[in-house]
RNA sequence: GCCCCGGUGGUGGAACUGGUAGACACGCAGGACUUAAAAUCCUGUUCGCCGAAACGCGAGUACGGGUUCGAUUCCCGUCUGGGGCACCA
């Protein structure tokens, strides 16, 4: 019929829609895949209720940030090996909670509204919009009704709420949980604070008496020293081009993690997390979930738990009438230092404390005033990125001495940089035998090192062992290291000077920035005392302003705007910080389970039915910083009640980062020098495209060598006009092409020029009729023109090719480039699929009859297979398990109802809109989306004998089918009757036949 | 510097507890159908050697060694790529 058709009549494009539309019996995916969605859509067949029956499962995808640049290639990795779990589960007859939302507050959208002047309100709902309908193209199974978004009055007013639970509240650390305030001033007013060291200060000690003696102001300050959310001084990571303080986890390398920009040290107020009351919860929750253990190590590292000892030492002065005896007077301080290795205290021979440590002004005698004062100087002129660039070592001498309790040696106690305030107590006894920094200290200001550990130490390295015997160590002479701490430990502790000690590296979070676009703090301030708004004020919604530009120092935008910061006027002034972008984030998988409830932020009996997240997928990206904050926040509001499990997520899945496969082109440009001269621009001249073998020859003669270019150039290419006309000037540049208009590694040059229409004059110098260009795996991003947008690989594929061909890529978990030709084999895979239904002729195919047993064999093995593979994440391997299977039953011309029936159940959570097209057309009523999951059968794949390797001396010679029930002896006797066996045994004696069941023979002669 | 994780054909990758290395794809080569194109199908494809061919020989999972009847898999050493931490006493 269609061959009558005159191919003369008609043009080729015509004739190709003819042809398709002509035959609905092909796989049209541009028709079926928007049916399906709308049509699920319509039936709400995502939503998703509380349901007894079924037992439940949580599949949550990390909440993306909608930046405008749109989703790329990357992106959905993780959204679909997701949405396959949410649906695999589905069928398996859980009750699936799988939602999506945005984490929309936050710097970059607050950047761009400066920049562009456009609301960031705006610009977030325009890119929410443009995420949604990306991401419903591929077609994810979301439940929509559920969707959050964390910068909406409606959800920030529950991260209002639960910010004034946690400033009410107050770590218990007899209990190791957090309770109410109200509990501790009761406790207070009953015994003071003797039986609850202040976290944030403890050196304030009080009675009931006093506490009930002090001002309104003096209890509020002290209260602010124990809540879980607090305000205080503190070093904050202060950047200058944000305008705002960055929580630890947010500058890397001395500059902000969002721009590069620098960060300082500064004292200002703030509003903090105390986080390390959690740090050891926080630690060993770590073993009752799963994650890997690259995370776990990398969250282990980050809250830095060490244990040791803490030992006060007696400091003496030189005085300026004894400066030539030797005899040092009293001084009025002690000297506290933290070590983990009390074990080396016989091999202290100095001190050093923190450039701001306090006692410094205390102790520093006359003689050395003004050296430390010029030492302190220089040490603040420092940038952190400085001290981390070069490490010099620096210090200077106090003049002041330290006593070793034990032997009384004098101590002369420094100052260095390489010691940080913020840890332990900001001092350190050295001990250069033992430790590196401290012997190359010593080695670069004189100090004479003493040995405690005998051979262990060769005088020109420190030797940091536990393992050694010590010597020259009094008491401890003859024990071993590892032994002796707990010895001088228990001594110390004896002798009042020292006690047993553990510290964190984590530090108190961070909580407040000084910005716009970010939940603002319920909180008003008069005379100095922070009050909490009342839960009916909430939320506390932003207001609706033209300009953010930054406030007064340490406060943000909002402290421009005084008719909202005045609002409550007759309580106080409030507070103009806001919050950071993690606040939003540590809460919303609560949020999802209960969206729309306005009397709280999730109803305990809801979250009581879908509890822990049961699997997280996201990237490592977020190891320290969500996934600690979060873990936090759950465990606070498990301790105070409001839910009731103290570990957000059961699993986490981390997916690997899919890179850029970048491609490039080698252009040399000409020009004349006395041009160059003139206008200082090289570029601009006679343009060439060389190929890549060209460009590194050129690259390897000097930059400066035009000649010697030129020449080469002129030798290689004598036919080449361009290159004959050259100037005498030559810059050779290597520049990104976009990879879309490069078919694999040729350049399509029609598609280049018109791309870049400045090189449509430029020669292409071609080899074998093609310009190859180069290529590297980098990041992707839109500056190294590498990304791929998903839209159009749906477009040209379809959704289910291009969800299937994601996971084919490699392992979930694991980083690759992406490369976007194999994409034509999983659609290849799906139009044969399509093809065990219709035929381009004849239309239906499928039969009613009985699949034989070699079908249920191939289906049954495949239900294994799938079911396996989807259950330990292994998609990769499960879409080759469909495709063996889709070959085999091709192979088998098995049309048959029945198999194909099942197969398409099993391909529902990967291929979706296929699945339910094709369970359609074979005439089911329901969606595929709510069958249920076929049994497997192991009935149907047991086989009776097996095709062993036989291997001789361990090398695989020929095979043998055998009987699976055959006895060893039997095997024995089949294997050795053989004849090329025989032959390869040599006539020598058989030494011994290993014979494993199932696998395999081994002859050892 | 320290700590983790990797290294398998031309490419992405497979081999789950030590048991036939290279599944499944891409690419490439050849062929069929077609006036032609698209689509589809078939054959071959780790490397080297012999050969008309083989169910012929040898080597082979970064490299060198070891344990084992047998190692991509376990152990030791070296090289190399990626990630994390980085004065935390």
């Amino acid at each position: 019929m269609l061959t009558s058709i005159s191919a003369h009549s008609i043009t080729a494009e015509q004739y190709q829609k003819l042809y398709r539309t002509g035959s609905n019996m092909e796989y049209n995916f541009t028709q079926i895949e928007p049916k399906w969605q709308d049509k699920w859509k319509d039936d709400g067949i995502y939503k998703v209720n509380i349901d007894p029956s079924k037992p439940k499962y949580y599949v949550l995808d990390m909440f993306p940030y909608p930046s405008g640049a749109g989703l790329h290639v990357g992106h959905p990795l993780g959204y679909i090996a997701s949405d396959i779990v949410s649906r695999f589960k589905r069928l398996k007859g859980y009750n699936v909670l799988h939602p999506m939302g945005f984490d929309a507050f936050g710097l970059p959208a607050e950047q761009y509204a400066i920049e562009h002047g456009i609301h960031p309100k705006k610009s977030t709902e325009t890119n929410i919009s443009n995420f949604i309908a990306q991401l419903t193209k591929i077609g994810f199974c979301y439940d929509w009704d559920r969707e959050v978004r964390t910068c909406e009055p409606a959800y920030y007013k529950w991260t209002q709420w639960i910010f004034l639970r946690l400033f009410n509240s107050f770590y218990n650390r007899q209990q190791q949980k957090s309770i109410p305030i109200t509990e501790l001033i009761k406790a207070f007013e009953n015994k003071g604070n003797a039986d609850h060291i202040c976290p944030g200060d403890n050196s304030i000690h009080f009675t009931a008496a006093e506490w009930k003696a002090y001002t309104e102001k003096e209890q509020q300050d002290i209260l602010m020293h124990y809540r879980l959310a607090f305000c205080g001084y503190g070093e904050v990571n202060w950047c200058e081009a944000l305008g705002t303080v960055l929580a630890n986890d947010e500058v890397v390398n001395g500059v902000s993690e969002r721009g590069g920009h620098p960060v300082v040290k500064k004292k200002l107020r703030q509003w903090y997390l105390r986080i390390t009351e959690y740090a050891d919860r926080l630690l060993t929750g770590l073993d009752t979930i799963e994650f890997s253990e690259a995370m776990k190590e990398m969250q282990t590292n980050w809250i830095g738990k060490s244990s040791g000892a803490e030992i006060s030492f007696e400091l003496r002065a030189m005085s300026h009438e004894q400066k030539n005896g030797s005899q040092l007077t009293a001084h009025s301080s002690q000297l506290l230092v933290y070590t983990t290795r009390p074990d080396t205290i016989f091999g202290v021979d100095f001190m050093v404390v923190a450039p701001e440590h306090e006692l410094i002004e205390k102790i520093t005698t006359a003689e050395q005033k003004e050296a430390v004062e010029t030492y302190i100087t220089y040490v603040k002129s420092r940038s952190d990125r400085e001290r981390q660039a070069e490490k010099k070592i620096t210090g200077c001498f106090t003049g002041a001495y330290a006593i070793n309790p034990f032997d009384g040696r004098e101590i002369p106690v420094w100052i260095s940089e390489y010691v940080l305030a913020g840890y332990g107590t900001g001092a350190i006894m050295a001990v250069p035998c033992g430790d590196e920094r401290d012997f190359k200290f010593a080695q670069h200001f004189n100090i004479p090192v003493t040995n405690i550990i005998g051979d262990a130490f060769d005088g020109t390295e420190a030797n940091a062992t536990k393992d050694a015997i010590l010597s020259n160590s009094d008491f401890l002479d003859g024990m071993k290291m590892r032994d002796a701490i707990e010895v001088v430990i228990n001594k110390l502790e004896a002798m009042g000077i020292g006690k047993r000690k553990v510290n964190y590296k984590m530090r108190d979070a961070a909580f407040s920035r000084q910005r716009y676009w970010g939940e603002p703090f319920p909180i008003v301030w008069k005379d100095g005392i922070a009050y909490p708004l009342d839960e009916s004020q909430l939320p506390l919604e932003l207001p609706d302003v033209e300009s953010y530009s930054p406030g007064p120092e340490g406060e943000g935008p909002l402290a421009n705007i005084p008719e909202w910061t005045n609002q409550f006027s007759e309580k106080g002034v409030l507070e103009t910080n806001t919050m950071p972008g993690y606040a939003g984030s540590s809460w919303y998988f609560l949020r999802y389970m209960d969206p729309h409830n306005d009397k709280t932020f999730c109803d305990r009996t809801i979250s009581d039915y879908w509890n822990q997240v049961d699997l997280y997928i996201g990237g490592t990206e977020h190891a320290v910083g969500h996934l600690l904050y979060s873990r936090m926040w759950t465990k606070a509001l498990y301790d105070l009640g409001h839910i009731g499990f103290d570990e957000p997520f059961r699993k986490l899945l981390n997916q690997g980062m899919i890179q850029g496969s970048s491609r490039f082109v080698y252009r040399v440009q000409f020009k004349n020098i006395d041009e160059v001269f003139k206008t200082g621009d090289i570029t601009g001249g006679a343009t060439i495209f060389i190929p890549e073998n060209d460009y590194h020859k050129l690259i390897e003669i000097s930059v400066n060598d035009n000649k010697g270019r030129i020449d080469y150039l002129k030798n290689k290419y004598p036919s080449s006009k361009v290159i004959s006309n050259a100037g005498n000037a030559i810059s050779v540049t290597r520049l990104h092409v976009d990879v879309n208009i490069v078919d694999g590694y040729e350049l399509n040059k029609d598609e280049f020029v018109k791309w870049r229409p400045e090189y449509a004059n430029a020669e292409i110098i071609l080899e074998d009729g093609k310009y190859i260009c180069g290529s590297e795996v980098e990041k992707m991003s839109k500056s190294k023109f590498n990304t791929v947008n998903p839209d159009t690989l749906v477009e040209k594929f379809g959704a289910d090719t291009f969800r299937m061909y994601e996971m084919f890529l490699g392992p979930v978990d694991q980083s690759k480039p992406w490369d976007t030709k194999g994409i034509e084999g999983v659609h290849r895979f799906l139009k044969k699929l399509w093809r065990l239904f219709f035929d381009e002729t004849k239309g239906k195919i499928w039969t009613d009859a009985a699949p034989t047993a070699e079908e249920l064999k191939v289906l049954h093995r495949t239900i294994k297979k799938i079911e396996d593979d989807t259950e330990r994440y292994s998609f990769n391997t499960a879409v080759s398990g469909f495709m063996i299977c889709v070959n085999e039953l091709s192979d088998l011309k098995c049309h048959k109802k029945e198999i194909l029936e099942s197969l398409l159940i099993l391909i529902t959570p990967y291929a979706p809109h296929i699945a339910e097209e094709l369970w359609q057309q074979l005439g089911n009523s329901g969606s595929v989306l709510n069958a249920s999951y076929p049994l497997f059968n192991a009935a149907y794949v047991t086989e009776t004998s097996k095709e062993y390797p036989v291997s001789i001396n361990g090398k695989m010679r020929t095979s043998l089918t055998i009987a699976l029930d055959a006895t060893e002896e039997q095997v024995k006797e089949i294997v050795l009757a053989n004849e090329l066996v025989q032959k390869w045994m040599e006539d020598k004696p058989l030494k011994k036949l290993i014979f494993v069941k199932g696998k395999m023979i081994n002859v050892v002669v």
